[in-house]
DNA sequence: AAAAGTAGTTTACCACGGCTAACATCGGTT
DNA sequence: AACCGATGTTAGCCGTGGTAAACTACTTTT
């Protein structure tokens, strides 16, 4: 199973909505990725099945090993590219947006770049 | 219709491949962007039938003003983009292909952005 | 002229990832 | 105890955008 875009969105939602507590359920992660919780739990299912992502008895969603190490990937990828867009001029909020959007797709290569150069500014 | 991101590929293809001559058929689209000719065929059926994308008897391809419009626009977002990538450091086939995913997803705000800083490097 | 290649189309299929609707639980209220 | 609201799940649907296979038509080769 290659990790789809959406697979990540949920990871990276589960890392972020986790915080000092650790307690996130579907419905949080639902409400922040703006999807039904449908969506979420037939998402989560699948994260489950292939090990990214456990769930207690109680709801509580947890991260695998598997898991966090693509959550917090593709976390340090949306920071990298929030500060690069505010740096330059973005609003925040379009910042943000725009990050979400691409954070998945860019190459490694573009990012390790991107880090040196925001870096040296 | 909301263009779709697969259709900026499309009309951004026959931009990219008239050139001079203007001679463009699906068969050249379905190369350039590694697609089958069914896909192009189904895709340009689709983008006649909503004015943006002319075809001849003899299956030559043509942009309508709207169909080039949209065109243009990816066109100079993916040089834009490319330009900046390989200004960062990134090599010409990186930059190529990360743009060609990002290329649709930017907010106008992030590209005017990006082009005044390009200007200023 | 016949055969082979090239181009475009149509059909039927698939995976992905949303959605709604209906249902099952569980906890707190009254 | 009965009810209600919040949560999670399942089933079935849809749009998007790919695919392969089969068919048509035109051109080029032999």
């Amino acid at each position: 199973m290659t990790i789809q875009k959406s697979a990540e969105d949920y990871l990276e939602a589960i890392l972020a909505l986790g915080g000092e507590s650790g307690d996130v359920r579907s419905v949080d992660v639902s409400r922040y990725l703006s999807v039904t919780r449908a969506s979420v739990s037939r998402a989560m299912s699948g994260l489950r099945e292939n090990g990214y992502v456990t769930m207690g008895a109680d709801g509580r969603l947890g991260l695998t090993d598997l898991g966090r190490e693509i959550a917090e990937r593709i976390y340090e990828r949306h920071k990298v590219l929030t500060t690069w867009l505010e740096r330059i001029g973005v609003s925040r909020e379009t910042a943000e947006s725009d990050a979400c959007k691409i954070e998945h797709d860019l190459s490694p290569e573009t990012f390790e770049r991107l880090k040196k150069f925001i870096g040296k500014m």
